[in-house]
RNA sequence: GGGGGCGUGGUGUAGCGGUUAACAUGCGGCCCUGUCAAGGCCGAGAUCGCGGGUUCGAACCCCGUCGCUCCCGCCA
């Protein structure tokens, strides 16, 4: 980094806005955007901000013409360092103090207009947002929710390792594909071809049969579906973990459940105060066990609702249906979350494991967040002979999947686990509409950029 | 893949058969002894996504097309 070295001040370490207050007196620098000029006869008002806040920052004049005429040269947004005095000011409204301007530099001068005004109150069309992505982000809200989820996986990591849980990373090149029906991007791999991993499934259960006994990833997974609603990417992380020696598929609810509870409380510690102020949202940390509806029982209730379920859909429910129960739920339970348990074999993949008293349900479970879906899992079949019996009625060859199948064969404990996506979590924890804000970048069919 | 909705100054919207196409915000200029989501005045900026049609006349109605968006399917 190139420094003037000539530059009054240089040299001195930065202060963050938020610890302005402990610097009642002294000189200090800062650094950040400037988010507001107020540019007067008399006196120049710059409002700086950085990740921790705001604050103002004053300048008379006549005290400095030159500096004056610097001043009314500056455009919103520019990355400024300033230095200058702290000074207790209870007028002020912004943190009844302000800094004094001694010096400026400018470290990088904003064009005007701004294609995205990051301090607007009216907010731009979402598909635009996305082209000007870098200058959304400097939104207060938009770094709240990097905030939160930063927060969020923090505390997923504690409680996996306060539970013995070991952090693996599984190829995303696959030479087969992972999960049948699932659609895959295909690339091109020296002269032959390769998938895109659509999810760790096959590796998680892998640890399982390596000894692991408990495993979690968090990692992108590629889907190569046309999807074109507000909750769907081709492109998402995933939180997938996986556990041994359950003995049913409620192990893992269970787990799951008080991992989620962990989580909701340790963000709410952290960052509650944040996302009712930015969000709009007060933050409940669930209470557990959450709900949990047979897929009988779900059906029983959106019948009684008189929800028309499509009739082609036997064994499944539809987000709409999602959506009444997750309101049904939140009525009913006041909690926000509930579990769908035992699903039928038909809308379900080949490996999860069936009820020994009923063959025809499965040991599996989907977790519906304020009526979103964002997580299924289940104890898998981790008996090579029934497994094998189960892909081949769901019609699928044992050859393109016999590296998966073979984890089954020299011991391998009884286990289960899930997958959740991040962003949908997000979704639910932050009640936003759309998937596309609750991610940095988001890639869907149409977007590919930046 | 199927269906619905929407494309109007930079951005967000209003207008929905005859308007100098309106408003907000942003931008530029001037004014204002401390402002604080500052305020006041002035100004620039849109052939109303594109192509065709109906009509004396189209931003407005019709058809096509492209883009975006939402829903369904599929899922996380």
């Amino acid at each position: 980094m190139v420094k003037s070295t000539f530059f009054e001040g240089d040299g001195m370490e930065r202060t963050l806005i938020g610890n302005l207050r402990q610097a009642i007196g002294q000189k200090v620098k800062v650094q950040g955007f400037l988010h507001v000029l107020r540019d007067q006869k008399k006196m120049q008002f710059l409002v700086l901000r950085d990740t921790t806040g705001m604050v103002q920052v004053a300048h008379y004049r006549p005290a400095n013409e030159d500096l004056a005429n610097q001043i009314s040269a500056l455009t919103p947004e520019s990355a400024l360092t300033i230095f200058g005095t702290v000074v207790d000011n209870p007028i002020v409204k912004l943190g009844g103090l302000e800094i004094q301007l001694e010096s400026l530099l400018v470290n990088n001068l904003a064009e005007a207009p701004l294609p995205l005004d990051p301090t607007a109150e009216t907010l731009p069309s979402i598909d635009y947002r996305m082209d000007w992505r870098y200058l959304d982000l400097r939104r207060r809200q938009s770094l709240t929710l990097f905030q939160v989820e930063t927060a969020v996986e923090m505390a997923m990591r504690e409680y996996w390792v306060q539970n013995g849980f070991i952090e693996i990373q599984s190829p995303k090149i696959m030479g087969a594909p992972s999960e049948s029906g699932a659609e895959l991007f295909e690339i091109k791999y020296f002269e032959g071809k390769a998938y895109l991993a659509q999810s760790p499934q096959f590796y998680k259960q892998m640890a399982m049969a390596a000894g692991f006994d408990r495993v979690f990833e968090i990692g992108p997974v590629f889907r190569a579906d046309p999807s074109f609603t507000s909750r769907h990417m081709t492109e998402f992380t995933g939180i997938d973990m996986e556990m041994s020696w359950i003995d049913s598929h409620d192990d893992v609810m269970s787990f799951q459940e008080r991992w989620l509870q962990y989580i909701y409380k340790r963000v709410k510690e952290t960052h509650g105060e944040a996302i009712q102020e930015y969000f709009g949202v007060d933050l409940v940390v669930p209470e557990v066990p959450f709900p949990r509806l047979t897929m009988a029982e779900a059906y029983a209730i959106l019948k009684d609702q008189n929800y028309a379920l499509p009739p082609e859909k036997k064994g499944d429910i539809d987000p709409g249906g999602e959506r009444l129960l997750g309101q049904y739920v939140k009525e009913k339970y006041g909690n926000d979350f509930v579990f769908i348990i035992d699903w039928p074999i038909a809308v379900r993949p080949f490996y999860h494991m069936r009820h020994e008293d009923n063959p025809g349900l499965t040991k599996s479970f989907d977790l519906l967040g304020s009526g979103l879906e964002i997580t299924t899992g289940a104890q898998r079949e981790h008996r090579y002979d029934i497994l094998l019996r189960q892909a081949e009625e769901k019609g699928l060859h044992a050859e393109p999947i016999q590296d998966y199948l073979n984890f089954f064969r020299y011991g391998c404990p009884p286990h289960g686990g899930f997958g959740l996506g991040l962003a949908r979590l997000m979704m639910v924890m932050l009640n936003l509409p759309n998937i596309r804000e609750a991610v940095y970048l988001f890639r869907g069919p149409n977007r590919l950029t930046p």
